[in-house]
RNA sequence: AGCGGGGUAGGGUAGCCAGGAGAUCCCGACGGGCUCAUAACCCGUAGACCGAUGGUUCGAAUCCAUCCCCCGCCA
């Protein structure tokens, strides 16, 4: 007996070198949104995330942090966990490489393959930085050395065991030439069979130089080496090989592998592979998207400008991240974040034309019919049309997502919203009102109608919007038992249906708030002075000559400072907090050298030192200047 | 080196495979309209030698050749 079709959709295990970027949260998004999508068309789906947790990055880095390797990907899981959450994805299942359940399957297909023969026992020689513990390609080094530390490799020999790869070439290639869907975009998928035509070398599947990993049975001085470890995530989640193996015979093969554009040979080549010779089922297809970059340049921990997705979401929503990524640039191309481009785009969409759709909706319904809805009466010239526009463009979003193209979905969805706007000018209730036409009550019910058909499509792509509408709109059957049918066809909105208007769904986010962070000098300070103002000063530099504490007082230093050719002056600064005697000495400093002399604790202070210091005066800083200037010079 | 993709208004793009009237859409700029609405919405205007050169053709963004630049793949 069959029950409902299934999908089950991936996403990548994210390795948990660091918190969760921008980067994770893209694909993770976009499978959220396709699971979302599947399970309104009444798909039983199966939407599985995980993290890749072994390896000898994570060994050393939790070291560093004075933690095990399990404790520190503990607490790098909890994060991705708990932005998972914060970003409302429907995960139905979360694999960690740690897991019993996941080193048990791994273990189970080495030793099957090794039966085989598809494993066997070799040697891997290359570079080797011993400092780094690290293998290096010879087109790598830079001149003999290593292109971490700089300190000379050596040539080694680890005994690996090796994946029989080569031997898939034919069929690999073969199944791309018969497969043309199973990899996209179409120019992965050149690239792929180019590769593989080019010839493959056996895989290094295990690793005998660190130990945090899933060890060989048998011989535990291995541990298994990366790839083949990561992608059984995708069937030991569903308990292939084991005794509970219901979810593996329900959802495998996989209906999608969403993937960065970065590890498509892994997933096209290698696992695929490993399919094979395991004699199981290929995925059906695998997407490579792309990367996004942030301000135009790319996202490193080393530029600073890795964006926080948790963020973003706290400031202006999940709505409006998960809107942002999913609508602003087609699938499998690279895309540009920016806070002005992501602001435009949400203002725009879904605060212009969409928030303000339902505004001006219940608003008029409020005012002209007493907030409620009736029906349709005399039809107008325009009514065909809105209905078109918004079947059609509900019908489109099928089709798009079949694609793999969420932003031509949301673009289908905004169809409708803007014939919506559009409608209004042309109909113009308020006129309608005024004359009290019998057309009224059908333009009305038409805004309505075609609220709830947007409401409707964006149930997987938005958590809460969809919500928000269905509320205002007031319609009482809940917005859960919708599914995408219910978007096909004109109408189902009851006609007795009292309008509930509320707050703005997604106020615009303002200017202001915009231009605030990045353009601080913007803002000028209310005690401006002229210029001449600021000549009155006389600023020099000065070289200390000497430095002495001040007896009896725990702040002071007296100081000799040379200000140019017969002129030393003796200053007392309050900075013996911050400065110890020694450190002063030969220093160049600054000094007001005009200022009218001052007597602290009975001496003479010709001048004064110029010092940064924090608000809470915790930290202070003396000025001095970029270069190698004569004592006396002046500043201006 | 090779293989693949691409260069279209200020930015981002569609069209190209199957050549034909004014080269698409979005954002931005400018002008107007409306007054229901979140200064939102609607309409209109400007802005592109369609990377360069040459060719095929009655006709080329589209086909061919050469060149220039960008990007991807090559463990």
């Amino acid at each position: 007996m069959r029950g409902r079709p299934t999908y089950y959709v991936t996403t990548p295990i994210y390795y948990v070198n660091g918190p969760p970027h921008i980067g994770h949260a893209y694909t993770t998004i976009a499978a959220d949104c396709l699971a979302r999508f599947k399970r309104h068309q009444g798909y039983d789906v199966h939407f599985l995330t995980g993290t890749d947790e072994h390896g000898q990055k994570i060994a050393r880095f939790a070291q560093t942090q004075g933690q095990t390797p399990q404790e520190y990907v503990d607490g790098i899981v909890a994060a991705f966990k708990g932005m998972w959450q914060q970003l409302e994805i429907s995960y139905d299942d979360f694999i960690r490489t740690t897991e019993p359940r996941h080193k048990t399957v791994v273990q189970e297909v080495f030793q099957r393959l090794l039966a085989q023969d598809d494993i066997y026992l070799g040697h891997y020689d290359g570079w080797y930085c011993t400092p780094c513990e690290s293998f290096w390609p010879e087109g790598q080094l830079l001149e003999g050395n290593c292109p971490d530390c700089q300190r000379p490799v050596e040539w080694v020999r680890e005994e690996s065991y090796f994946f029989r790869l080569s031997k898939y070439q034919d069929r690999l290639l073969n199944f791309f030439q018969g497969h043309p869907e199973f990899l996209e975009p179409q120019s992965r998928r050149h690239e792929m069979m180019n590769f593989i035509a080019g010839g493959l070398e056996d895989l290094c599947v295990s690793r005998t130089t660190f130990s945090w990993g899933i060890p060989v049975l048998g011989s535990p001085e291995h541990v298994v080496y990366v790839w083949l470890d990561a992608l059984i995530n995708y069937i030991s989640a569903l308990g292939a090989f084991t005794e509970n193996d219901e979810l593996y015979r329900k959802y495998w093969p996989a209906d999608i592998h969403l993937v960065g554009k970065e590890i498509v040979r892994f997933h096209t080549v290698i696992w695929p592979a490993v399919l094979m010779a395991l004699d199981l089922p290929l995925p059906k297809r695998v997407f490579g998207h792309g990367w996004w970059t942030v301000e135009g340049e790319k996202m490193s921990k080393s530029r600073g400008n890795v964006v926080d997705p948790g963020e973003l979401a706290g400031e202006y929503g999940v709505d409006a991240v998960r809107y942002f990524l999913l609508r602003e640039v087609p699938f499998g191309s690279d895309g540009d974040y920016s806070r002005s481009a992501f602001v435009a785009r949400v203002n725009s969409d879904l605060a212009n034309d969409l928030g303000n759709l339902l505004s001006r909706t219940t608003a008029m319904i409020n005012k002209f019919q007493g907030g409620k809805l009736q029906a349709p009466q005399e039809s107008t010239e325009y009514d065909a049309w809105l209905q078109e526009e918004c079947i059609e463009g509900a019908r489109a979003v099928k089709t798009a997502m079949d694609n793999l193209a969420p932003h031509q979905a949301l673009e289908q969805i905004w169809r409708g919203v803007n014939a919506a706007n559009k409608y209004i000018e042309n109909t113009a209730p308020w006129a309608l009102s005024r004359e009290g036409s019998e057309k009224l009550p059908t333009v009305l019910y038409h805004m309505a109608e075609s609220l709830r058909i947007a409401a409707v499509l964006l149930v997987p792509f938005l958590p809460n919007l969809p919500g928000k509408i269905w509320q205002q709109l007031g319609i009482e059957s809940p917005l859960e038992s919708q599914t995408y049918e219910d978007a096909l066809s004109w109408g189902l909105l009851p006609v007795d249906t009292q309008i509930q208007r509320g707050e703005p769904i997604f106020p615009r986010i303002e200017e202001e708030e915009l231009v605030e962070k990045p353009v601080k000098t913007a803002r000028l300070p209310e005690n401006l002075i002229a210029i001449d103002d600021f000549a009155k000063v006389e600023l020099r530099l000065g070289k200390v000559i000497s430095a002495e504490k001040v007896q009896g007082a725990d702040k002071l230093l007296l100081l000799q400072v040379d200000l140019g050719p017969d002129d030393q002056r003796q200053i007392v600064a309050g900075i013996a907090k911050y400065y110890r005697c020694e450190e002063l000495v030969g220093k160049t400093v600054v000094v007001v050298a005009n200022l009218k002399p001052a007597t602290l604790r009975g001496i003479r202070s010709e001048g004064m030192l110029i010092a940064a210091s924090t608000d809470n005066k915790k930290q202070l800083a003396l000025l001095s200047v970029d270069g190698s200037l004569p004592a006396g010079s002046r500043i201006s």
